[in-house]
DNA sequence: TGCATACCCATAAAATTCCATATAATCTCC
DNA sequence: GGAGATTATATGGAATTTTATGGGTATGCA
């Protein structure tokens, strides 16, 4: 399996256009991925991004409940904010206005992959939340846990 | 399978006409709905909407019931109060008179992508209710469940 | 006739496509 | 191994198409 690695950082034009990175585009071409799809970061001033096979997982959770119940709703709240956006023939694509501001976007921003998902991120704002995350490391140490394959599950 | 996503503001004239998004008329021509089929909430002041292969499958539910459940008395008031709509030339519905005042429309109207469904809001009343919901969501959106695609299959 | 609906047209704004170029990365042949 | 050639990537601008929206007119039904 591909996935999202590294941090690249784009210029965004005046048309909130801006070049995915092209690895990131293998990737999502490899997942037959149709387009992209960004929303809002719950927990974080960013936009998260998937292809849209993640989408589909969404709408089958909510399927899987209560129509009515409150989870649903909080996972509908997703598929609201979200966008799926068309990666046009140069390789980019048009960062909707809602998300330059949410994200504070203004003239670049910065691709994070994070494996199965990526962000996108102010560059200044990003440099700051890593910083604090690398102090945070070194203080607790890293205890990554490692999940056997049959044994993953998905948490947003 | 495509979904109905993101949230579009559009304009309600003299005439109750508006614009359907025209990612979600993509959504239902791929579907090959005939139409588009309308009914108020049970739970909001708002109209749900979706094509007609979600209207079957409401239809199939309940078959699947007790005749005199009340669910199925729920589902049988969707079934009365829907209205199935045409969209014109040029992309738009007429609101009939008797939504639009249950969903307070006056002048603009926001449609919210749910997925296999969408809803048509009185946009301030949806913006309120969207607050609401976003800060449910932070608060517990780190506990979300997304089940994965391969365990999703037997869902419907 | 009067009201509601369908159909047609015009236009402005927004999105998409196309083209050009500069820079970085890769390849090729000597 | 290295210089030049070739390809891929990122980026800017312009042209074209799509979408949203307002108005008008014909059609039909009560």
């Amino acid at each position: 399996m591909a996935v999202f690695l590294s941090t690249f950082e784009n210029k965004v034009d005046r048309k909130g256009r801006v070049s995915v990175p092209a690895s990131f585009r293998a990737i999502l071409e490899q997942e037959k991925s149709k387009g992209i799809i960004l929303y809002p970061s719950f927990k974080h001033i960013c936009i998260e991004g998937n292809g849209d096979e993640r989408i589909q997982e969404i709408v089958n959770s909510i399927d899987a409940l209560d129509t009515f119940s409150d989870e649903a709703e909080n996972l509908q709240t997703i598929l609201a904010d979200a966008r799926q956006l068309t990666i046009d023939s140069d390789g980019r694509i048009i960062l909707p206005l809602e998300f330059i501001e949410y994200a504070q976007i203004d003239g670049a921003a910065i691709f994070v992959g994070l494996g199965k998902s990526f962000q996108i991120w102010r560059p200044d704002v990003f440099l700051r939340h890593r910083d604090k995350n690398r102090e945070r490391a070194r203080e607790f140490g890293a205890t990554l846990q490692i999940i056997p394959k049959n044994k993953a599950e998905n948490t947003l």
